[in-house]
DNA sequence: TTTAGTGCAAATTTTTTGCAAAGTC
DNA sequence: GACTTTGCAAAAAATTTGCACTAAA
């Protein structure tokens, strides 16, 4: 959380009504597509804009307060920074997006980095498959 | 490769020269996108149509031929299921994708499926993050 | 001949952009 | 007051759909 407001600012940016709410939506809902934010926000304040919406994302991603993920096929999925790093299994037969724990990656994001140099971001990685149910 | 248009007619589907002109662009492009496919096609057959390599990617999906990843933001990415399974690592910077071996995901692999009985389709993992020269 | 598949054009859905007005610092 | 940011409306992508026509089996 620290200060984003801070930050914002220093980095000559300007903190609007409007960022506060989209980044406050996107806490609250985890895994929302720019359309759902636009209607978390639409419940607090009126008209706010989807090209707003799209451009805040956007700017908070670069600031790294959210970050997201493609889980199913179409609409991104943003989620806070706040919230705890976690890897997810997307069931490519029932929908269903379950959260685990990162660390079952570490040995894979160590080769990676190891052997290619390449810098993971674990919050954006996402295991597509069959889940337990649907097997 | 086995014989797929057998198994084609066995579902009650028909071979026409649109699925077989599209099946073969993706395994001469690997990681197109459904307009790189058209353009490909397009290339030896003329009049084929958009919506028809749509409808036809959909299809060669469901029969397994072909998968498809969300490289980038945006358009998703088909490969032929016949190309060596691999994971894709993409540079959010750089744009690069890097396609490594998919012995180095085992570890997690497993582990996903010992803990969480979840079945992990390996050619649909993609870590976003940053390359070696990005770093 | 029967039924699936295609082309085409129009409709959707999702995201981006230009620009004047409004808001922040 | 200077310079960002927003809203709005229109443009651009990316997909999907309805339907008459063509073609595979």
């Amino acid at each position: 959380m620290a200060d984003w407001r801070a930050d914002l600012r220093a980095r000559g940016y300007r903190l609007t009504p409007q960022r506060e709410l989209v980044l406050q939506a996107v806490q609250e809902l985890d895994h929302a597509s720019p359309e759902e934010v636009l209607t978390k926000v639409r419940q607090t304040a009126t008209g706010v804009n989807i090209s707003t919406v799209y451009r805040t994302l956007d700017l908070l991603e670069k600031l790294g307060l959210v970050s997201h993920t493609h889980l199913s096929h179409g609409a991104p999925a943003y989620h806070a920074a706040t919230e705890p790093d976690h890897v997810h299994l997307v069931c490519r037969n029932c929908e269903s997006v379950t959260e685990i724990d990162p660390s079952l990656a570490a040995g894979l994001v160590e080769d990676v980095a190891a052997e290619h140099g390449f810098h993971t971001d674990v919050r954006h990685l996402t295991l597509f498959g069959t889940c337990a149910e649907c097997s």
